[in-house]
DNA sequence: CGCACAATGTTGACAGTGTCAACACCATGG
DNA sequence: CCATGGTGTTGACACTGTCAACATTGTGCG
């Protein structure tokens, strides 16, 4: 992940070839994204950081909407992982380990989380990225089966289910990014511990 | 609300002024946003749309941002009414018919709802729009402070509540509206009835 | 080893964008 | 009736994404 203070992979002055620009590019993205806001991403300011003119992309990426996808597909990659990661160590709660890790995911990869899911892809989404999504979806729906199974869940339709789980975590997800939480005061973790457990008791009295 | 057919309100030929272009702008930006997507609302465009030049919109808005700030606040307006409204009107369920109401505005009004918190604005949110945003979500607090008083919600804090429930209809709309639900297959309103029932009674066995 | 060829990076150019400054038109109050 | 401020226009500028043509470098095959 990209520190805040870190260096963009410059091509060696007297080389012509960068080495990897496609991951430089990658990184050098979300980091502006993050820094500045998506609408800030300028191929010529990314090609000049990283040393390299500013069509140099377009030997790595057909356009600009290319570059965001991959970052998005990474985010996916990133988040199924860190999902399936979370659902095996986590113990006794395995199920709450997972919402604090998608939200988390969220907030430590605001830039992915934003790519991924902030209406910047037009309508006209890739079948690999969509088989990414798709992915970390299934990690969560296979998630509350086994919980179904173990008896410590609703037998409800899982998809269902899932959906729901979905939107809660997400929900929480955007709202923090867009520091509507931390701007009324509230802390991201208390508020996810909170939603864990009205989740699982429901909020009537 | 702009239907998909709208017509923009073209300056009179002969006329120098427009009559209320602030009005015009306001609605075609909707429009573009709409049919197109944030990324290709283009000042030029949207003044040529309305028969009048490129920057007459600055007699009107400081900039862009500016433009696009207003159509959040009204949105802001809207939901905040609407959410309101439903409460009013909402006979023996008023919460249920508050959670439909936010998350048909969302798909209804889905220009509006991605400017508010698509992150399409920057870091900085001037006032006004703030105190539209805290006028709407105070809304739903009043509302979860009434249910507790009447017995029917459980009587935790009830901002943490409403930040939880918020995050729900939130999620649920921003999935919706990204098309994520109904790629699918699954239905907007029936997930919203599933998440309505769960939040009440929570997903445990 | 040597050389065609593909991969990668560069430069020039073009249409399109937001925005500022200077100017043109027009409604309205004194 | 005319000055004044509100509203719309035109010219210009820096900046953007993208294409075509060109330059440089690595690589596999004889």
């Amino acid at each position: 992940m990209a520190q805040p203070g870190a260096r963009p992979r410059r091509k060696r002055p007297g080389r012509y070839h960068h080495g990897d620009l496609r991951r430089a590019l990658l990184e050098e993205a979300v980091r502006v994204i993050q820094a500045q806001g998506v609408h800030m991403l300028t191929l010529r300011a990314a090609g000049a950081r990283l040393g390299v003119s500013r069509t140099a992309l377009y030997r790595h990426f057909p356009d600009k909407a290319a570059l965001l996808e991959a970052v998005a597909a990474e985010g996916f990659r990133m988040l199924r992982t860190e999902l399936a990661a979370a659902w095996g160590r986590g113990g006794r709660a395995p199920f709450d380990a997972m919402g604090f890790a998608y939200v988390r995911f969220a907030v430590t990869h605001p830039s992915h989380y934003r790519v991924m899911f902030g209406g910047v892809l037009g309508d006209h989404r890739d079948p690999d990225l969509l088989a990414e999504g798709t992915g970390a979806f299934e990690t969560l729906v296979q998630a509350i089966v086994a919980l179904q199974h173990a008896g410590e869940m609703r037998a409800d339709d899982p998809l269902q289910m899932a959906r729901f789980i979905w939107s809660i975590v997400h929900g929480l997800a955007m709202l923090a990014i867009d520091g509507q939480i931390a701007h009324q005061g509230a802390n991201v973790d208390d508020l996810t511990r909170f939603a864990l457990d009205r989740l699982r008791t429901g909020v009537g009295p």
